[in-house]
DNA sequence: AAAGATAGGTGATTTATATCATACTTTAAA
DNA sequence: TTTAAAGTATGATATAAATCACCTATCTTT
């Protein structure tokens, strides 16, 4: 981890729209001074379970997955997130320490900004206040929606969707190299990496994938829908 | 459904502490004027998924479910709620129609209060926004510990779950009456009606309850715990 | 009270997934 | 640069869960 020097000022941030689009110019000058620019490199643990949280994290560039570790030492994703992601807005006011570990899965530039800077605007600005709410209440029905969708889908299905997110929500292509391993992709679909290996080889040798190590190919997009949406 | 005439006051609520702890005498007026009480009878659809939201609701009796029907109609049961649960919270202020639907289980007492009033209460008194954020976060919390959960179970563990939540959480005792059919309970732990009757029979012929219909008795509650977590 | 629908229950069989074993390949460390 | 450790891959077998079939009991409605 490596702390930078302030290129951009919130103000002009692309990601200002998303939860900083209705402070005033002396809220962002506090954003702003609470704020440090924090680069992670690929494989580092930014954070980990039962660490106390004291400030919110804002993906920049890169991509984190974040997970918990079972009794026997498994670990299980909840999640892989992308640039523009608030990684931690759904925890933050609630528990004084995560109740999950994030770990980068490419190198990571994230804002760092002082809960309590982010407490003061959410009661000084109702507005403000509003927004957090409302992307609040989005990451929980993200989260609730996969639910659902992973408890009707048996393991080709599951595979699918998480094929479909690098190609549509990550990497907008259907040629991309797979940010995780094999076995980090069980994790995400709570899956053996065996059968998750087996069903991407099934994917290739179907002609629904081509895949060459870590690149994926997406062949027949189409198909690889009705998967997701059929089982 | 039927609408009561207001009999208590939210300021006298045995739930107040839970969110609306940090009201003035106005603000509590304007949250009682805004506010109606709903009695609902057992069995009845509550809200539909799809349907425009335009009130908080607030368990202050009773049960109720919350799930969502898949393309083939089976439904799939998100979580069982209870008095004093706030069981729109986390998407109240994200989308403008239910991403689930919710039925009562038993006779059910909700107080149903002004979306909108709400909304201005999170803008002019911050401490209140600052509870809000903090519960919905304990909401998103207890989703995600449950998906973790259960990723690492089996149908046993996630019986004893279920049931040691009726017990612990719900009913405070260890006998009670399921208030959910043998279908809703798969429904609830995402397996098939018939696996989850005979892990309940299983249960009962090893001793661990005593099943009579709907009457459940947990014999062997610390061995329930064990399977609960073991597997 | 009869008839139909829903719920509870159990056995037999099939299917999906986990586990175990083993090999080869790539990456990281000494 | 060799060695060790992960990662990828595939086959054989075991186990968990779904499906299908059928039956009884209990509600609901007429």
């Amino acid at each position: 981890m490596k702390i930078k020097n302030d290129i951009i000022s919130c103000k002009t941030c692309v990601y200002r729209t998303l939860l900083f689009g209705c402070l005033d110019d002396i809220e962002y000058k506090m954003i702003n001074n609470a704020r440090r620019e924090v680069l992670f490199h690929k494989g580092e643990k930014i954070k980990s379970e039962f660490e106390k949280i004291n400030s919110f994290l804002y993906l920049r560039r890169g991509l984190v997955k974040l997970y918990k570790t079972d009794h026997t030492g498994k670990d299980h994703i909840l999640s892989i997130n992308k640039p523009g992601d608030f990684i931690n807005l759904l925890c933050i006011f609630t528990n004084e320490t995560y109740n999950y570990s994030i770990s980068t899965l490419e190198e990571t530039l994230a804002c760092e900004v002082d809960i309590n800077v982010l407490e003061h605007l959410i009661k000084a600005n109702g507005d403000f206040a509003i927004s957090i709410v409302h992307r609040m209440g989005h990451i929980a029905g993200e989260i609730i929606e996969s639910r659902f969708e992973q408890s009707q889908q048996q393991i080709k299905g599951r595979i699918a969707s998480i094929l479909l997110f690098f190609a549509d929500q990550v990497y907008h292509r259907k040629t991309f190299e797979l940010p995780i391993t094999r076995r980090e992709f069980g994790e995400l679909i709570s899956m053996t990496t065996e059968n998750t290996i087996r069903t991407l080889s099934d994917f290739n040798n179907d002609g629904i994938i081509a895949t060459k190590g870590k690149t994926i190919n997406i062949l027949d997009y189409d198909f690889l829908w009705k998967i997701k949406v059929n089982g």
